[in-house]
DNA sequence: GGATAATAGGTGCATATACGCCTAATGCAA
DNA sequence: TTGCATTAGGCGTATATGCACCTATTATCC
């Protein structure tokens, strides 16, 4: 019957993935008004709380590829909200930072934000969505490592 | 002292989404030398498990849009591991299945899934694997809604 | 049975994600 | 100071993700 093949619900990354689906889809509705993702509205409030920074420490923060980030700057650069800059002190660094549109902005999606906070606690449980975020902050910082590579 | 403004490690959406690329990431790069990632490993997986399905049926039960789903399948079928056919009680859907070949690739990269699970449960530890899988999969089961439309 | 509503997918568009390879700039050592 | 390793990003490529809008097909109601 099955033996040894996964049984449903089994799958750390399977779980983590299709949750990551559910809420993404769930917060980007209320932050769709505003005009910016989740990811978009991640880099600038992360931005902006951390002041600025460069491609590499702001994606170490946000858990994020170096060259994702990099993408991802494109649109928020085309608009206006994030401004890119060469670091003087070491040429090869683009330095990030929020433009006052960019905080603007942030400031109307914070709201929408704040609105879907209480929904998700309202929902989901105010206590156990702080565990949830505990729990993932130690995922987070688990070293998982990587394959090894099938040398002999 | 920044008061009003979200403390770092609140958002529910950023957490989760931070963990689900970090697992994300580790996962690809046991499942790298089959050639499949993860989101083609979990369709073909829940696909063999689940027997033929729709496309609707499908990704409801991986929490994906319906039209994701539809694009994803696009390498799988060129690669010969899923066929999509059209299911003749209702023209209008799409009949999916696990080719042989796809059978055989995804028996191969269960192995590599086992020793990514296995690495995970040792690092993570697989107790609190087992919790974090539970409460995520009451996560998704949670009708989070969606943002009211700003009528009247 | 024919008009209409509902459903299954497809397509265009835009963003998200990351690997491999490349160039530029810096750091370091002989 | 020159030569090489290291580091910061960019770019090509491929897949992932989902909304708005569209067509085809089926179900329903009079």
């Amino acid at each position: 019957m099955d033996k040894g093949l996964p049984q449903p619900g089994l799958c750390n990354c399977l779980a983590i993935r299709k949750a990551a689906r559910h809420v993404t889809q769930y917060y980007d509705s209320h932050l769709a008004p505003t005009g910016l993702r989740t990811t978009q509205f991640s880099i600038l409030a992360r931005l902006k709380r951390l002041g600025p920074r460069t491609i590499n420490e702001l994606a170490a923060d946000l858990v994020l590829d170096r060259t994702t980030l990099g993408r991802n700057l494109g649109p928020l650069e085309r608009d206006g909200l994030v401004a890119v800059g060469v670091d003087p002190r070491d040429r090869r660094s683009r330095v990030l930072d929020v433009t006052e549109a960019g905080a603007e902005r942030l400031t109307e999606a914070r709201r929408r934000w704040t609105d879907a906070q209480r929904g998700f606690d309202e929902a989901f449980g105010g206590p156990q969505a702080a565990a949830l975020r505990q729990t993932l902050a130690v995922l987070v910082n688990t070293d998982l490592g990587a394959a090894e590579p099938p040398g002999q």
